[in-house]
DNA sequence: GTGGTCTAGACCACG
DNA sequence: GTGGTCTAGACCACA
């Protein structure tokens, strides 16, 4: 059983991070949390848990949470306010470029290879994807 | 345009690296190569590149090229023999857990929310991951 | 006289490594450290020196001690956190093999058979069999 | 079941080298042969076979086998006779160092700490000192 | 010729 | 501050 700690963000779902994975917190947490911004839990507006508080709750030094909200920021998806906590904002879509469509191939080709190589099934594999695709398309 | 360097690799396919990519060349090959072992354009018995040629003609230092087998070596797909090459192995088929699935799953929920990020929409990353489907499954 | 370079491990014993002789400072450390792990000396929550202190401390770089630490890792004695140190874990322990014994016969026979062939006689090497053989029994 | 391949040593015992192995066959020539020598089943006077003849029965390159009799020559075992085999010589014996003894007590530690570290017991260990011990004394 | 080791420096990521 | 990665050069061991 691994531990894991988790957070309410405002009035959404949580965060949970596990600080026994090889996946470092900051890391952990950028992910996490982006991943939330692009299926639309946070919305433009919604603020976040301040840096010291999110810290505190994840048991995590605050620094760590600090470059995660900044890595956040640089991509353009929340805005930093001194002493104020972070906020959700509004984004200009930035236009997909020709490399970055090559690039995604490629890694996802690189990411199945890496599960194949651990023993993961085409067929169990190739579901996997089917339930992605259902869920980003409906 | 971007410079991309290859190899035939004995009688067999390509590998190509890009020495300009933020990915280091390490990376590049042990991905590259795992790809061709796990689609099976390797197979058990092949025999590799030796560490040395192979940086030569990629343009990388040989040291680079042997901790990129040493890490392929380690994930138990080829065997570095003394002073006689590097070949592919018969793979003990390892069984896949719980956990790795689970993994995988995240995983690819975070590279999609990643590529979501970076301003591809939905359907064109709903199509790439239907193209990889068919092409693992075929 | 050879110089010999030692450090307190903090409030355990000591590692001592000799940069004049021909066995590498990797090698020393690994198997200095091993000793100190097997006989108890450093227990499991232990945490060990860092790496680049007790890299500067024996006067050696740090990824010297790095790879040393490393190799620990891989035989799992020791846990290395991004950021927060190493530390000695709890270990499986893991069930000797029937070759495993074989192989340490052969082991202590041929190097004997080096020691012998240095000089030392019977009786010299049956005393320090027998000193060890004491000790480890104890 | 691993292949071994044999060879009998003119009218001696045989010399078993494993090319499936990790040691290199080099290596297991050397420390063989050098078990028999140290130990009177090779003597003074008696013939090693010729490198070429013995490489063919191990199944090796000749090199392999012609660097291991020079390292056994260099460390004064056997006289290397152009193109007429190798022969067993008289040893001066070498006076062993106060050095040469610590070197072998430390040694034997670490390799007890290795073995100690794949799970061997204590019990074990000590056992294969105390047979090895009897074995030179007798 | 082959692969392997050790050491090292520059740079990165994490806390 | 911590550990990690990549690249590299000198040198070694093996076939």
């Amino acid at each position: 059983m691994l531990y894991t700690y988790s957070i309410h963000m405002a009035q959404h779902p949580v965060i949970r991070i596990n600080l026994d994975s090889d996946v470092p917190a900051q890391r952990q947490i950028v992910d996490n949390v982006r991943v939330l911004l692009v299926e639309g839990t946070l919305r433009p507006g919604d603020s976040l848990p301040s840096v010291r508080r999110l810290a505190m709750e994840l048991g995590v030094h605050f620094n760590t949470v600090a470059q995660a909200y900044r890595e956040l920021a640089a991509e353009g998806w929340i805005d930093l306010k001194h002493g104020r906590g972070a906020e959700v904002v509004e984004r200009a879509p930035t236009p997909p470029s020709r490399e970055q469509i090559a690039d995604f191939r490629l890694q996802l080709r690189q990411m199945v290879a890496r599960m194949r190589a651990q023993g993961l099934s085409t067929a169990r594999i190739a579901a996997e994807l089917h339930a992605i695709e259902e869920d980003i398309t409906q």
